[in-house]
RNA sequence: GGAGAGGUGCUGGAGUGGUUGAACAGGGCUGCCUGCUAAGCAGUUGUACUGGCAACGGUACCGGGGGUUCGAAUCCCCCCCUCUCCGCCA
């Protein structure tokens, strides 16, 4: 979520800065709403101001044991003023919300300009790829040959996008798992949280994933609760509404949870093997930082999940998401491509994301300096799929007819 | 699932319809004072939105949402959460 005074302040960069991320959306009628409500709400301010000054003067006669009758009857009318006004500033705020909930963020400066991942700049390169003198089989022939996944009976299980990993399989998912979470916190500091699998809509709509990506989610019947589509959700959340200290910054923090998404939309795309399953493992990294320092904190965020890669010898290549190509809530986004040899190309094994304060913004989480002033927190956070199981390129339908569409074909 | 108790500011904790944005205490901050045990004295100390060049105002907020009333932290209804007991299932 953007501050509204900040792009009424800024109208061109916005627009233009939003533009580059290919579609259309309503900065005219958020800011039309907004004068509208400011109108209204200064209306009802006013009214309440008369009928406050009213009441107390009433209470002060009423001990004085004078007839008040006469005032009550108009300080009622004015509380039935304030009643139908009041729908009226509900109503424009709900317009105003739905506006400025709807808008993503704005991509950086540095982020380049493009409609899709062919716009994407890669930046590095490590390691090379493996040469063989043999048609590589990829992941779902090998594991299938090997007996340690077992693709057809997840089907029965539970169905399409699902996987069953069996043995070795299932030993080596636990092993990368636990080596990604010894890494990261014996080695880059970050502290280990494990949180619930499912969270209430309020944290989703921190996250930005609500209200306008609801149908990628696995939503509980009867409750408010979802299956998290990714860590990202709740231990972004550990914060919402709360004011840190600015001493205590940069929080750091790295969580292994399965995620469920619907990919609803996708169909069609990667139905092979473990590329986009309706549930995959990730071991998520999470840090809440100082705005001024936020960019740094990306870079040194996206080399900690580099040297996972260089420990296990793949060959892989980072890229800088165009604005076309970004998340909703994402100012700048690095890709993590690793080198899938049964395909001959680089695919997305991870995502690193500076969300600026877009995200804070949402759940209400600020700090405070040392003057004492809170502000919004800047946060980033990468995603980091196992082997054979990134999240993987994927579109999402937006709720007022622009996609933000992610690589992919 | 049933019964009861409760959710107030940075913290503890008052407050059951009218100068309560909130007593009192602690903590924090500021100033003064002081060779006696980091004490004493005084002052100050929430957030958000909004009007104004500013000075300085306004509105809202006592778990969340509705309602009653001239007026609600205080009364009523719904929901969420916490604690205790019972039941049920692991």
């Amino acid at each position: 979520m953007l501050d509204k005074n900040f792009i009424r302040e800024n109208l061109d960069l916005v627009r233009k800065r939003l533009t580059a991320r290919g579609g259309e959306y309503p900065l005219d009628e958020l800011l039309a709403a907004d004068e509208e409500w400011k109108k209204v709400i200064l209306q009802s301010e006013d009214l309440r101001r008369r009928r406050n000054e009213a009441s107390e003067a009433i209470g002060k006669l009423k001990r004085k044991g004078v007839d008040t009758s006469e005032q009550q009857a108009k300080v009622k009318e004015i509380s039935n003023e304030i009643k139908s006004l009041e729908e009226t500033v509900h109503d424009v705020e709900n317009r105003l919300n739905s506006f400025l909930h709807c808008i993503p963020n704005i991509p950086n400066a540095s982020v380049p300009v493009g409609k899709d991942e062919n716009a994407n700049q890669e930046i590095r390169r490590w390691g090379k790829a493996p040469e063989f003198d043999f048609e590589p089989l990829d992941h779902v022939d090998l594991g299938s040959n090997l007996g340690i996944l077992d693709m057809d009976r997840a089907i029965k299980i539970a169905g399409a996008r699902f996987s069953l990993l069996r043995g070795e399989g299932a030993l080596m998912e636990r092993a990368l798992i636990n080596f990604m979470l010894d890494v990261h916190t014996k080695d880059h500091g970050y502290q280990e949280v494990l949180p619930p699998f499912m969270a209430n809509s309020t944290s989703l709509f921190g996250t930005g994933n609500l209200p306008k990506f609801a149908e990628d989610l696995f939503k509980i019947e009867e409750k408010d609760f979802f299956l998290i589509p990714t860590a990202e959700v709740p231990v972004t959340n550990i914060y919402q509404g709360d004011t840190l200290d600015q001493t205590e910054l940069p929080k750091k923090f790295v969580a292994f949870t399965p995620c469920f998404r619907s990919e609803a939309g996708s169909h069609g795309k990667d139905v092979r093997g473990l590329i986009r399953l309706h549930q995959f493992n990730k071991v998520e990294l999470v840090k809440f930082s100082d705005p001024s320092v936020s960019y740094e904190e990306l870079e040194s965020l996206t080399s900690d999940a580099e040297d996972i890669l260089q420990r296990l010898g793949l060959h892989y290549r980072v890229v800088t998401l165009c604005a076309g190509d970004m998340g909703f809530a994402s100012a700048k986004t690095y890709d993590i491509e690793v080198w899938l040899p049964s395909q001959n190309r680089f695919r997305e094994i991870s995502s690193c994301s500076n969300y600026e304060a877009f995200q804070a913004r949402r759940a209400n989480i600020r700090f405070r300096n040392e003057g004492g002033k809170r502000q919004y927190r800047h946060a980033r956070r990468q995603r980091f799929g196992r082997k054979g199981r990134w999240e993987g390129p994927r579109s999402r339908a937006g709720g007022s007819g622009h996609r933000l569409p992610r690589g992919g074909k």
